[in-house]
DNA sequence: GAAAATATTGAACACTTGTACAATAAAATT
DNA sequence: AATTTTATTGTACAAGTGTTCAATATTTTC
């Protein structure tokens, strides 16, 4: 069985639609009647396909994140986990979101529900999890490895949330070094930890 | 002057009803109409103090919000930045959380708009800002400190969402508990480094 | 307490939403 | 090419949205 043209064509149409109107609107202002009338459908129809406008919008984050996912599928030499992995890896991330900037912009807008940063959070999860999972150093400690990946995903996206209310002016490289800056520091308790060491050996 | 006596029982009134209609059903299904019915507020009325339902919400969380801050004028000594300020610190987050669960259940909705998460983060971020400035070690490093305030910040709120995904099981004694480990490893690279280290001594 | 100021009301408007259903059109199957 | 299947359409409906405006009610000010 094949699937019905029809159903191809009038998502199909939707979709442009929504792109088009994108232009024009922010997401939030597009109602799903002038979208419709925009995407020549019947109102009607658009429910037996989509729930709402976002539903429709879904399907690019869909796109973008699997241009992410697919970014990852690149074989890196991953047997150990180092600076130069992550770093790697992140800038990856980094170098995505500019690429995909316009719609970044969406997603992360203070009127966009939850939903898609969940998508993002849970696609960079997944990445953070594969290079997680097999570390010794988490088996010895008695960590939820649960809390740990999403304590280091959502810290990326921190960064993320930082470069969108900046508006993205900063390079995806400067940022990268900005990382690389801040993994350096280990943690803020470093420093101190250091200190508390020479003091235990002197 | 003082305040118009209408209109704060016109407000109170919405709000009180806005909690009544909570207990009934999620906040993205109450609708401004039936919120004014329960209030005995004309509707027209509504659009002179709100915008929409979400605005009458977002006192609630400006109290919870300020119920955080609250807890921070507490005088702790914090000349050091060390791991048990931190832990005080931290603690009292999640504790904060766990006491207004049902209201955070709300904000970390799929469903709900983002400007209450970015609310939660910018106050926690301003607790981590006072926590971070004075310390020399980021002076040492090329960091841009807006950087790396948001990449803690988030890491914390990362914990936050995990606890949520996960219906608030744990306790916030055991998710205290969790953020030292994850803190105590630093980072993924702490052992890496260490090896590293001993390597370069050897 | 009277006058001035202003918040609230009710009614109306064009528009959107979500749903239902029979009529129609277009695709897949044979 | 004829038949079957199903997606789309047009229409209708009750409810919500956001706005406007004159009439009314309430509060503040003097």
């Amino acid at each position: 069985m094949k699937k019905d043209l029809r159903i191809v064509k009038t998502q199909a149409s939707l979709r442009h639609a929504l792109l088009a109107l994108l232009k024009t609107k922010p997401l939030e202002a597009i109602t799903i009647a002038e979208l419709c009338r925009l995407a020549n459908i019947n109102r009607g129809t658009f429910y037996l396909h989509y729930k709402d406008v976002h539903d429709v919008f879904k399907h690019y984050l869909e796109v973008i994140v699997n241009d992410l996912k697919q970014s990852y599928e690149e074989p890196i030499f991953k047997t150990n986990y180092n600076i130069e992995n992550i770093q790697a890896d992140m800038i990856k991330i980094f170098h995505h979101v500019k690429k995909y900037q316009d719609f970044y912009q969406i997603i992360f807008d203070e009127r966009i529900p939850m939903m898609y940063y969940y998508l993002f959070f849970d696609t960079v999860r997944s990445f953070m999890k594969d290079s997680l999972t097999n570390e010794i150093f988490i088996k010895e400690q008695a960590i939820d490895i649960d809390y740990l990946i999403s304590y280091q995903t959502n810290a990326i996206i921190g960064i993320i949330i930082e470069w969108h209310k900046e508006g993205y002016k900063t390079s995806f490289q400067e940022l990268n070094q900005q990382l690389i800056a801040i993994l350096s520091i280990h943690s803020p308790f470093r420093e101190r930890m250091k200190e508390d060491e020479i003091w235990k050996k002197s």
